[in-house]
DNA sequence: TGACATTATGACACCGGTGTCAGATTTGGA
DNA sequence: TCCAAATCTGACACCGGTGTCATAATGTCA
């Protein structure tokens, strides 16, 4: 036997034809159980595997899903977000759970990256995650969507968006944030991220923290704000501004925890104490959080959940049936760096 | 325009045949230049991608490699060990630099998974990333040759493997921590991890360190050794049976970052103080290694080199080319655990 | 002008499955 | 015993490209 066996191999030492071989192994109830059986005998003594590009090919569908990873532009080589990391192994588990194969890209903003892997059939839908300039991506969502490209996406839920999202409740988690530094007495409370349009995610965070402290009376300082992107470095960099124009407060909330961690090295050399002078909050749960020093106080977004429902939704929407945007409670996980 | 544009939407819109059209399209010397620009103009306005089911299907060859990932048995759901979520990554980037997708997959070391990605066509090649039980694997390795699999694995290489292997200098590792537990004058040493030939990357671990350790004249305890699997928590639990134990030491040497995490915690629960009273060296330098408290000393591997060396040699099979098992030199990063 | 190489294109088989349809065989009931 | 329904199987077109071969059109040189 040279190369791979094929369907018609299969078909002449079981001494059937070549269609009765399909359905056979495809369990059709059209063939006869004594035949079924020894078509799989056959087959599996020849080592044969149904190949997925033909098969791909005549059904018009891949049983492959394509996760579309955008990175901050900023973000080095060798260091990928950690919690990226583990949706990519939640999302990879509800794939297999499925029956589906999962293709895995890293894209960079500005590539051209619509559609390509549904065009070209070798996915049936896309799932879009990453932390990027929402602003950039927008019409590109648009674009996909005139495809009519089957897609989720990962992250916050802004009014009028045209694309199908799943994402953990910011605005709650911001909320749990907040109400957590009112309850140890920290209301002077400074935050790191991007509190604008262009990430909607950290923009929801910081709604519901200011929410929720505007519900206490108390009114946050627009100056005890800077700006920053999901690094450790960028949080680092942010916090060490604000302390060196002279910017003091006794709790802190960064938009995600390795800005976190980035704002808590800043304010160790700065000699100011975690979390004695100042509590500091973050967002994620990733798994180093829980390893810094002081251990990090956060708020946890279940990746384990948000990759199943990625995958369902996308799932029902490539099926044809309605789905709506999916948003997942947060969980806040108290820890040394608040208390 | 319903469905997706095919080659014989754009043949009939540039007034030539389909077969130009392929050609055209992979811009073959074979179509004058007027036609091949009239082409592409058209392909672009119909917003057509090349099918890659039928492609594939035609050419015998995907432009896919698989991920294979090899789970610990024990490691839940959750919590994927990040070492090889770093080599994911870096694989991923490799890939694309390539030109190549990828497909990811977990696998339990029980499930039948031999080949199957290539069988069906899915995959040109296969690349095998896991710490399991080796002699669980092997006969597996066997299959896959037998079946003329083009398959790469990370680990080690042990003599008379029969897969190519990309690897960490394991034994080199070994030594690199011996020697820096040995200048800091630390010889009453105790190893966390699985010296035997089921993890041929521990046990290449301890033997280096181990020789390095008799280089010196210096016996190490073999009672001051216990038995983990790379995580958190087994590295936890076997250092508590040592210390239950009243087994003393005032070095310790992990087989993997994860290890000695666990094994920090031991210590501290003992409220036996690291640095001061044990030095801890790790292996993998983990994202989470430089943030736990102490910041521990590990050993690097070079992940991003890794990825790009697995996907390199994994081309060279695929295209029979000659290709030998590469060693990656390790790296020894100090931090506060053992200074 | 004729012989021949060069260039550009189209027709067609082919990759390995899946789905449809027609036909063969068996079963069941009157 | 005969007809209709049920069961099973094979022939064949088809998915959308790629590669080969034949052929038409153009150019070159004697």
């Amino acid at each position: 036997m040279k190369g791979k066996a094929t369907s018609f191999d299969i078909a002449h030492y079981a001494g059937v034809s070549q269609s009765t071989v399909s359905r056979a192994l495809r369990n059709s109830p059209l063939v006869n159980e004594e035949t079924r059986r020894r078509v799989h005998e056959v087959a599996k003594q020849l080592n044969y595997k149904v190949d997925k590009n033909a098969s791909n090919l005549r059904t018009q569908q891949s049983s492959t899903l394509a996760l579309l990873l955008f990175e901050d532009p900023t973000s080095d080589e060798s260091q990928i977000n950690p919690f990226f990391l583990a949706m990519l192994g939640s999302i990879t588990r509800a794939c297999a759970k499925e029956g589906y194969d999962l293709l895995v890209s890293f894209q960079s903003s500005s590539s051209d990256w619509q559609a390509d892997y549904e065009d070209s059939h070798r996915a049936d839908g896309l799932i879009l995650l990453g932390y990027g300039d929402y602003l950039d991506y927008q019409p590109k969502f648009k674009t996909l969507i005139d495809q009519h490209t089957k897609f989720v996406c990962w992250g916050a839920s802004v009014d009028n968006r045209p694309d199908l999202t799943v994402s953990c409740d910011n605005y709650g988690g911001g909320k749990l944030a907040a109400e957590h530094l009112l309850a140890t007495g920290r209301t002077d409370c400074a935050f790191i991220g991007d509190a604008s349009e262009h990430s909607p995610e950290f923009f929801a965070r910081y709604q519901g923290f200011k929410d929720a402290f505007l519900a206490k009376g108390v009114n946050l300082n627009e100056r005890k704000m800077a700006n920053a992107i999901s690094t450790e470095e960028s949080g680092y960099h942010a916090t060490r501004s604000l302390l060196a124009n002279n910017i003091r407060f006794n709790s802190l909330f960064a938009a995600s925890d390795l800005i976190a961690i980035g704002a808590i090295r800043a304010l160790k050399e700065a000699k100011i104490k975690v979390p004695d002078d100042v509590h500091v909050v973050g967002f994620d749960n990733i798994a180093v959080s829980s390893f810094v020093n002081p251990p990090l106080t956060t708020v946890q977004q279940d990746t384990t959940l948000a990759g199943q429902m990625l995958v369902d939704n996308l799932l029902k929407l490539i099926r044809g049936e309605d789905v709506e945007n999916t948003l997942l409670p947060p969980r806040l996980i108290i820890r040394g760096s608040s208390v």
